[in-house]
DNA sequence: CACTCGATGTGACTTATGGCACGGATAGGA
DNA sequence: TCCTATCCGTGCCATAAGTCACATCGAGTG
């Protein structure tokens, strides 16, 4: 929990910005003054970006690494929205619905980041109503998936949305090899737990049985999925 | 689940339109120019919209009463994402983020709808920065709702959900009085647990809890609710 | 009026999941 | 290198909530 390490510099790399689904069709000329207006932000793994409640109003893309999202109940209990990764972005919601910030975000492993103030987005975004367009996508996106969030909830077991869970990482961090989907989450299951809303203890005995039926393996702070097949009809 | 008694028609009364949020600060030129565009519907208590699957890209606006919007799992259960009133949007997700209508619509009592297509919203949106602020304001908005309710799934037990469910209904289509909060809800007790996403039985025993405890009082699809103070304090 | 059908109450039973309590493994600092 | 803090694995028990099974109620309808 402790906050520090951050670094802030000008001047961001612009072919990772072009990652980014948001930016990835802009001219040159738009990239140029976006680029131009954004700043640089470094963690360490553990380090906390900004707290559920801060005042803040800075969107941020992750250039490398992966952060997690997350909210405290009243209890002390944490519960992860989103893993993010390289190319995603977050810190939206405080833009366009002012008010504190409504998650704690932490870097899961290091982690670089671009960040662009309210204030320029807006400027930036005016004459460029593509771009509104691509945030709008991009919103009603989260918005489906958040949703998506909410029935498995409501109609699924914590098995079923550990595999689920399992999947989504896959997809979006997993690199294919012969023996299977090597998925380096870098989360603790503890981490896991929070992200599919269950213990840590049942997450760790659904691992262990997908593990006995074959259809995963378990690494560090890793999985390789060896039957998605199977893994995905559990997931429904 | 019958479909029917679609009926449409040109021409939508500017006032009601004045309610949302989203064109509430419109000058009048803009509003005629919206208005020419929008076309109305009516539907009786219990008529579908649209269901979850089907194509489209309309964007509706509540004019008069209430809708549900649910999704149905693979094994026929059902769950509500929300209640919508007079004022309130919906559809858009179809509209920015283009694929197939995630829920379906059922009309919780007789409603009347404006709606505007995709088409012609993005025509009406582009010269109107302040519009497309709106839209992802208004998106923003439902996307911290969304993640307020996935915290509540994980962190609350049923009463809890059910009583901020209350809370929330009160909020929005309750009026006060000398003997408590009148609440016309117009829904079932079936799709209030569909709602928290929990079982009609416990929703009940929940809600008798409440009664039983003088915190409300029950009637037919409403509720007066009589001790809001202890129903917040039971909701967190 | 009687009859239905949907909605509402409420108990008994079952089950998934949370919480506790450990022991073992591991890895990152001193 | 050792040592300490985390993380991981797993059994046991308590419990919230789902399911089943009814009784009841009430509003419309013939």
């Amino acid at each position: 929990m402790r906050r520090g390490g951050i670094q802030e510099e000008m001047g961001v790399d612009n072919d990772v910005l072009r990652q980014a689904p948001l930016f990835s069709a802009l001219d040159d000329e738009s990239m140029a003054a976006l680029h131009a207006s954004m700043s640089e932000t470094k963690l360490r793994r553990g380090d906390v970006l900004f707290h559920e409640g801060d005042s803040g109003d800075k969107l941020y893309v992750v250039l490398d690494g992966k952060v997690k999202l997350g909210r405290t109940s009243s209890d002390g209990r944490e519960n992860l929205l989103a893993i993010m990764g390289p190319g995603q972005m977050f810190g939206e919601l405080s833009l366009f619905d002012p008010g504190p910030r409504s998650a704690t975000v932490t870097a899961v492993t290091d982690a670089t980041f671009a960040s662009l103030s309210h204030e320029d987005l807006l400027k930036w975004l005016d004459g460029r109503p593509v771009v509104a367009r691509g945030l709008l996508a991009q919103l009603a996106g989260r918005l489906r998936k958040a949703n998506d969030v909410v029935a498995d909830l409501v109609f699924s077991d914590v098995p079923g949305r550990v595999a689920k869970a399992l999947l989504d990482l896959a997809d979006r961090f997993g690199r294919t090899a012969d023996d299977g989907v090597h998925v380096h989450h870098d989360l603790t299951q503890e981490e896991l737990a929070q992200l599919v809303g269950a213990s840590r203890e049942t997450v760790n005995k659904a691992l262990a049985d997908f593990a006995q039926r074959g259809w995963i393996k378990l690494e560090a702070r890793a999985v390789v999925l060896l039957d998605t097949v199977r893994l995905a009809r559990r997931a429904r």
